[in-house]
DNA sequence: CTTTACGTTGACGTCAACGTCAAGAACGTG
DNA sequence: CACGTTCTTGACGTTGACGTCAACGTAAAG
């Protein structure tokens, strides 16, 4: 096991090894290795073994996230990317926002498919139902 | 173009050809043969034509919502199989019943997802613009 | 009656997202 | 220190969802 016990002072902050984060998420090392060679996350090394930050971890389980949501990822990383962008100056801002605005509508869109989705289903449900209720 | 006048009794429901369906739903033939090969469409044949009639229109735009929201096409197929699947006896609509339990459970599961994404970004993009204020 | 437009069936190509070996290197453990 | 476990880098295989091309039929238009 990994030393989870022994909080006293300031510790070096925790890492993990592929294998942990691997497991933790429920993907295999390949799929996450996949993702570091799409640029998607960059753990740090360690001679040649992999060592993986909390950030990596935050950025992992964004990746799964747009991957249940059906993005591609290469759309998942400029969504993510996103987020790390410089935003110093004021052109920066602006290009970040109006990135944020089309990704919002994209999420907007997939949403309203979502809803629509979910409602024929329920009024089948209830359809469905009433055809048992009335077999007795 | 096709004749779109004369409307006076009860004349042949309308069809389509291949090439107004993908127009329509803004796809290529060669998707929409796809779909055909994998099962989710059916169109009349007259001769070796296809004919595409409203139902099958009101299926493609199901497997096209179904492909936004990132579902796998074999996904799709038994989803709107589901409409049409027998429910007579009592066995066929419990069958139906627990197959929509698993499909509402699946896209509840994006809506969470999804409106995690929203409220991040939202979050992400109010920050934004307190900063840009800053810059006055 | 030839042209042009649209339709058809294969069959192979491609791209994304991994799976699946193979063949080593590094590391704790008896 | 040998051994099994876990890590590494290739490199090729696979599946889904089409794209693309060839080769041909058919039907209205000039």
């Amino acid at each position: 096991m990994t030393d989870a016990a022994a909080d006293p002072a300031d510790e070096p902050p925790r890492t993990w090894t592929i294998a942990e984060v691997a497991d933790e998420f429920g993907v295999t090392h390949r799929t996450v290795r996949h993702y570091e060679e799409l640029g998607l996350i960059a753990p740090e090394r360690r001679g040649t073994t992999r060592v993986y930050h909390r950030r990596d971890r935050t950025r992992l389980g964004l990746i799964l996230r747009g991957r249940r949501l059906g993005f591609p990822l290469e759309e998942v990383r400029t969504i993510i990317d996103l987020y790390d962008a410089p935003r110093g100056r004021r052109s920066q801002l602006e290009y970040v926002l109006g990135q944020i605005g089309s990704r919002r509508a994209d999420l907007e869109q997939r949403r309203a498919d979502l809803e629509a989705a979910l409602a024929e289903l329920e009024g089948f449900e209830r359809r469905c139902r009433e055809d048992l209720a009335r077999l007795g």
